[in-house]
DNA sequence: AGATAAAATGATAGCGCAACCATTTTGACT
DNA sequence: AGTCAAAATGGTTGCGCTATCATTTTATCT
């Protein structure tokens, strides 16, 4: 095994200098037409690759922006991840990617190894990171995102929408649609899920009413089978009286639909669904379930050109960008 | 700003040589508890973070391993990434991933980029690489796993199932089952689809009986409203004879089990439905869809372990590992 | 043609770390 | 206490590349 070409061998094959070489893989145009096509030629023939790590370290630039979602199984972070790579690749940059699994401990671990990758920008989620990956970050001193809400003391720069306001809305929602006995399906409970169950309960003691809440919340993780199993609790816990849930994603929300039709409940007369996310099945099921949406692909895009053009910036603290979200109203209510 | 802290700066702080820090980061057990909790302190204290490109230029290790996947938005990657994921974290390394979006030409390049990371082990999806690309692999001399498929002349390592026996088999279901009107709804007809269709018409020329087939596809990316699309062009390809469906995936499935509630078409009575991989919902939804499940999580993983033993081997051709797949049998057939 | 600027190319040094080998310290034994 | 091996620690060097500056070539003008 003839070990990796490196420079000085395409420099020799193609009869120019190193530096020559690494000038045509980074500044094409620096270059006169004659011995880039040397150089290209010989690259291709010998199938050189630039080392990242040697470039990196000599060029203090690594290519690298460092991403840490709270779950990759949660097609939320999924989408954001597609916004993300989508930018990213405009830009001629490597994505590192952590799961912390909604663990503040585990995502301080996570930051201190990517930050070794010395990224030009970080992107998070959420804004629960325990006090140490702050000071990492922002010893660090480059760009960072916080994602999907909206902070009152980012870190840096911050992207999302309020999830309090969402919750608010929804389930006034429900309550102008004539519900009075309102439950609430959580899981995982996470701190965004928390302030739509904020939202929720501001929403019920605000309204000029009387009305009676149920909440249901588990610390597992969200699944479809798990909204099916909610419904019943909240059926229970209510004695049937419950006659609308605001189930915090769409996954609880769809078991919540199939449940109600192994109960014999008629959604949504017999009893109201919503979710959150507006996922494609949301729109697609027999009935349609109402729901909160986001631009997530967006949001994930956004972030990388905030960092982007945050580069090099002393000052990129501009205030929280609020990107909004929509209630979609579907025949589950 | 003060510039980022490297090796000297802890060292000093911690009064003890650089390559004695070094150490204590990559070697612990090689340094007295003394110095060990010294320069631990320092660290900490200080917010020392390695710099990875160094470490891995002097090293010669880079801790990364890189992934390719086809789409990022398709959570049958997500759940071999999910295994993946958990693997790495067992070893200690970081994971590049890149989403080729099917294109084989992305493919190239992104093996190009990836590979000037050095990664120590290099997962694919699939087995349909560019000359230059298996060229550029080969010649990184890195163990290489190729995931999902089964190949005859693969790479270098290989773990996946074969979707030609899938696609037959569950054709036979449908055939033993009664059903005679065959439908096949195909979406982005990658490899992998156009094995499972390769199966299916294998199974009903192999079929002792006369029986019809019906073949729809596209090359739009798979979606459950695309689903209710197809399976509305099936009944007005097959003028409402086709009694069965075989979807190319549970996505699909489930927007022709939906549509076929809005035709008013009873499954499986009217009409059968199955899918594939198994995803949450098709277990979950009224009738019950059959699909085909494959153990993707534990695919993930193995082929993390496959690199890491691979390690330094020169021989790693072992052959083809077959993970294998399962018929779920369900109410929609 | 000669003068000057601009573009193209090259030589050298150093990015921050770990491999390698040298040296010092410690412990185990007679 | 003295000997030796083993463990702990340190000094030097080079990984492969690019920033910086120096030099050469080319183009543009009078």
């Amino acid at each position: 095994m003839n070990k990796k070409p490196n420079l000085k061998d395409v420099a020799k094959v193609a009869g120019v200098s190193a530096i020559t070489v690494s000038r045509v893989l980074s500044n094409p145009d620096k270059v006169s037409e004659k011995l880039r096509a040397k150089v290209e030629q010989a690259v291709h023939e010998i199938g050189y690759i630039r080392n990242h790590a040697a470039s990196a370290l000599a060029s203090r630039r690594s290519g690298v922006i460092a991403v840490i979602i709270p779950s990759l199984s949660n097609i939320v972070f999924n989408d954001v991840l597609q916004g993300i790579y989508s930018a990213v690749k405009q830009h001629h940059l490597q994505v590192v990617l952590g799961d912390c699994h909604y663990s503040p401990l585990e995502e301080e671990k996570l930051i201190a190894t990517l930050l070794s990758q010395s990224p030009e920008g970080f992107i998070l989620t959420g804004t629960d990171q325990t006090d140490y990956a702050r000071k990492l970050l922002k010893q660090s001193g480059i760009p960072i995102v916080q994602l999907m809400e909206l902070s009152d003391s980012p870190i840096d720069m911050n992207i999302g929408f309020s999830h309090f306001n969402a919750g608010v809305d929804i389930t006034n929602h429900l309550l102008q649609k004539g519900y009075r006995k309102l439950g609430f399906l959580g899981a995982r409970m996470d701190t965004r899920t928390q302030q739509r169950l904020a939202g929720f309960k501001k929403a019920i003691a605000d309204f000029h009413q009387p009305c009676q809440s149920y909440v249901v919340t588990t610390t597992q993780s969200s699944s479809i089978r798990l909204g099916g199993q909610l419904l019943q609790a909240v059926m229970a816990e209510s004695q049937g009286q419950c006659d609308a849930v605001f189930c915090c994603n769409d996954d609880l929300a769809l078991g919540a639909l199939f449940e109600s039709k192994r109960m014999n409940l008629k959604v949504p007369s017999d009893i109201a669904i919503c979710g959150f996310n507006d996922l494609e099945a949301s729109a697609l099921v027999e009935p349609a379930i109402t729901s909160v949406a986001s631009p997530r692909f967006e949001m994930g895009q956004q972030a990388v050109e905030l960092l982007m053009s945050a580069q090099g910036q002393d000052k990129h603290h501009r205030s929280p960008i609020d990107i909004g979200y929509r209630i979609v109203e579907r025949a589950s209510t």
